[in-house]
RNA sequence: GGGCAGGUACCAAAGUGGCCAACUGGGCCAGACUGUAAAUCUGGUGGCUAUGCCUUCGAAGGUUCGAAUCCUUCCCUGCCCA
């Protein structure tokens, strides 16, 4: 018991609270009858990056441990989103969309997750059957003021930004997920650390036993300061590419390697420590540590072979500066074989570029070159034929091909 | 319902009749340096075969030779009063 309580709280940012919990797994060991750890996930946002994995892989060494993951799709609060358009990352979406999204979202899900281990539930399932009058009494659980503790409202609140009612109604939602689904366990982000405990105060009033909050913390992204999230660009998909999964996880900072490794990877805290060490004393180029992260890392999604390709690629391409083996294609109608295009075209129809304008811009800034050779005249002229370089920056790259459709 | 202050590019924020495709900072892109690091420095950041032209400053109208700037109406936000 004390050896699984510990596996569970590694990289953990709070438990509320520890005693809570280890009666719970006694409880569940003696029962024979698995918790219920809640999860919670916004379909809007279906496509999860590593930053999400922190959690999934916390709800995986439960399901390791014998317990059920009850995945909650918040689809109901979806395709309501916040029509008052106050917050951004509600957007409203049609029901169909959000069944989409969340079967994007599974297949992602189940890369880390244990299937049949998990019981998933869309909160449609309560609240579609809920009258006007039940959300008046939910909400009459709550006070203002209690909501106001919750950071990013306070703040708001402070800075006398807009807050709808509606906002205030979110956290009653999640909350009373929790009761619905009798949870036992609820995971989720530092930032969720109000929304959670609105869960326990829930259950409470509903005479259930309330649940263990178990918090984790915010991943930052490649910039090494925000949380990582897609809309700040900075994340690193589950479904992106090996050869983009490895390369961003090059160009981390390396003060960000550590956290990486505690929370994506299973290497032990030991030699965690001792790659820090060596690293300050610098008896080991970090280069090396970020190569097996990023080996590591890849691996869970891609395989290993996958991931030993991916790192040979990104040294032929950017230690050796030599080209990939794989360069996309720029696929052109056969019929323009041997044609003279203006340059500044061509890399706007291959997608290099987004416009003219840029097309022009990244001329003059030295960033472009055709078949290794840097171009530096806007009014360069190529002559259209078969595997034609066309490089704009580090990595964009693409290759020439004829295609017989006509284009 | 009344009063006040606002809405400018991805974000923040200047500009209050021509010098404004719009200061500045962040972000982002590119270059130098590197380990594709980070930090730093430099340049760029609406579109257009382009020393010029076209479309932008919440929306629609109007005044003017000329509007992000002035007027009218509308929409939106914050605060105060009720």
């Amino acid at each position: 018991m004390q050896n699984a309580l510990d596996i569970l709280k590694r990289g953990i940012a709070d438990l509320i609270s520890e005693e809570e919990l280890e009666k719970k797994l006694r409880a569940s060991a003696t029962t024979r009858k698995p918790l219920r750890i809640k999860y919670g996930a916004d379909p809007s946002a279906p496509d999860i990056h590593l930053g999400h994995t922190v959690g999934l892989r916390k709800l995986r060494q439960f399901q390791d441990m014998g317990h059920t993951v009850v995945f909650i799709i918040g689809d109901f609060t979806a395709t309501i989103g916040d029509p008052s358009g106050q917050s951004k990352t509600r957007p409203i979406l049609t029901h169909e969309k959000v069944l989409e999204n969340a079967k994007t979202y599974q297949e992602q899900v189940f890369k880390i997750l244990d299937k049949d281990k998990t019981e998933v539930h869309f909160n449609s399932e309560w609240f579609g059957k809920m009258m006007f009058s039940d959300v008046i009494k939910l909400a009459s659980q709550y006070s203002v003021a209690r909501m106001l503790e919750r950071d990013d409202f306070a703040i708001r609140y402070r800075e006398k930004k807009t807050i709808s009612i509606l906002e205030f109604l979110y956290p009653l939602v999640q909350g009373y997920d929790s009761v619905m689904v009798k949870s036992d366990v609820e995971l989720g982000g530092t930032d969720q650390t109000f929304n959670l405990l609105v869960g326990r105060d829930l259950q409470r009033i509903w005479n259930q036993e309330p649940q263990v909050v178990m918090t984790l913390p915010l991943l930052e992204g490649l910039d090494g300061k925000m949380k990582m999230s897609k809309s700040l660009g900075n994340a690193i998909g589950v479904n992106d590419s090996p050869k983009e999964m490895f390369g961003k996880i090059m160009s981390i900072p390396d003060a960000l390697m550590v956290r990486y490794l505690e929370l994506l990877t299973d290497v032990e805290e030991e030699k965690i420590s001792k790659f820090k060490k060596e690293m300050e004393e610098r008896h080991l180029n970090p280069m090396e540590i970020k190569k097996e992260l990023g080996r590591k890392i890849v691996t869970q999604f891609h395989g290993l072979k996958e991931a030993q390709h991916s790192q040979e690629e990104f040294e032929r391409v950017f230690s050796k500066k030599e080209l990939p083996t794989e360069i996309e294609v720029f696929f052109v109608s056969s019929q323009r074989k041997g044609k003279d295009v203006w340059l500044v075209k061509l890399l706007q129809e291959a997608g290099l570029a987004d416009s003219g304008s840029d097309a022009r811009r990244a001329i003059q800034q030295g960033s472009v070159a055709i078949n290794g050779e840097k171009v530096t005249d806007e009014n360069r002229h190529v002559v259209l034929e078969k595997d034609l370089i066309l490089k704009v920056g580090k990595r964009k790259i693409k290759k020439v091909e004829f295609s017989s459709l006509p284009a």
